[in-house]
DNA sequence: CCTTGACTTAGAGGCTACTCTAAGTCTTAT
DNA sequence: ATAAGACTTAGAGTAGCCTCTAAGTCAAGG
């Protein structure tokens, strides 16, 4: 029993502006039709598309995933290049975790200013204390400004 | 000794033309002009566009970013709610990690199905032992497409 | 003086990924 | 039969973020 795009679009949280964006983009050419034409969605049409959305929420590109979709049509050819693809897409959402580590770092050095800033009731109390400057702060030099 | 935009560009790997785009965004307002009219970048500039970088890198938007450039230039005032808006961002990117390590672990899934796969030398041979499922599968079922 | 090259501006163009409108078709219930 | 509501298409519009062009200014070297 086959699916609707409006219930697809419910199930996924995906709009179906966005689903029929989609599936112009090549990235569903899998979808089947009825005969008025309608999409009839199966399940596993479903898990597929909740596939792609993991996808690009590991920053992959549409191009990219459309090219994913090519190569799973294709058939087993391909089987080495998906199973490298999915690889490099891991080591990809690998790096972007020890980045965001990274950030998180900066930002919990940022937080820990600012809460002594607050706390002294200054910027300039604490500016020193930090690596991070922040603004050019108008409290640090005289300003000889126009 | 200030630096030129031409120099900044190469310091933090910004663009000259995404500079300006930010500096005429209001994203850099505490940048000096000399005689000319020519931005004279100071290092705490530098290091101030670098935390904008790392800010943007954290899925800030440049609408954001300005209204903390905004705050900053308001003074001590704004120092709560910039504090907040750290913290907001510190949860932001724990989210984030959290969302990218969910990500991951469906990544290893299909690597691991793939290099199944790619033992087997086929989709079909392994189809059943993965959630996700790919493509509706070409092997699966007997086809009756046109 | 004149060229080279780094800078200035305003504003146009481009890319990705939607998001929506318009006009029309199909399905279902009353 | 007809009205409501979910669907169809092509194509225009939007948001965010650059990216570049054109035309001009300025400083230093030959």
């Amino acid at each position: 029993m086959p699916y609707s795009i409006g219930q697809v679009a419910t199930q996924t949280g995906i709009t179906e502006y966005t689903l029929r964006f989609y599936d112009k983009a090549g990235l569903l050419p899998f979808v089947k039709r009825n005969a008025a034409g309608r999409r009839q969605f199966s399940s596993a049409d479903v898990d597929f598309i909740n596939l792609i959305s993991c996808l690009k929420d590991t920053g992959m590109s549409l191009a990219e995933i459309k090219n994913f979709v090519d190569m799973s049509l294709a058939g087993d050819v391909t089987l080495p290049q998906r199973l490298a693809l999915f690889k490099r897409q891991q080591q990809a959402v690998r790096q972007q975790i020890q980045d965001a580590e990274t950030r998180l770092a900066k930002l919990d050095h940022k937080v820990r200013f600012f809460q002594a800033a607050c706390d002294a009731g200054s910027e300039a109390a604490v500016t020193g204390q930090c690596v991070l400057p922040v603004v050019p702060a108008a409290a640090e030099t005289p300003d000889h400004s126009a």
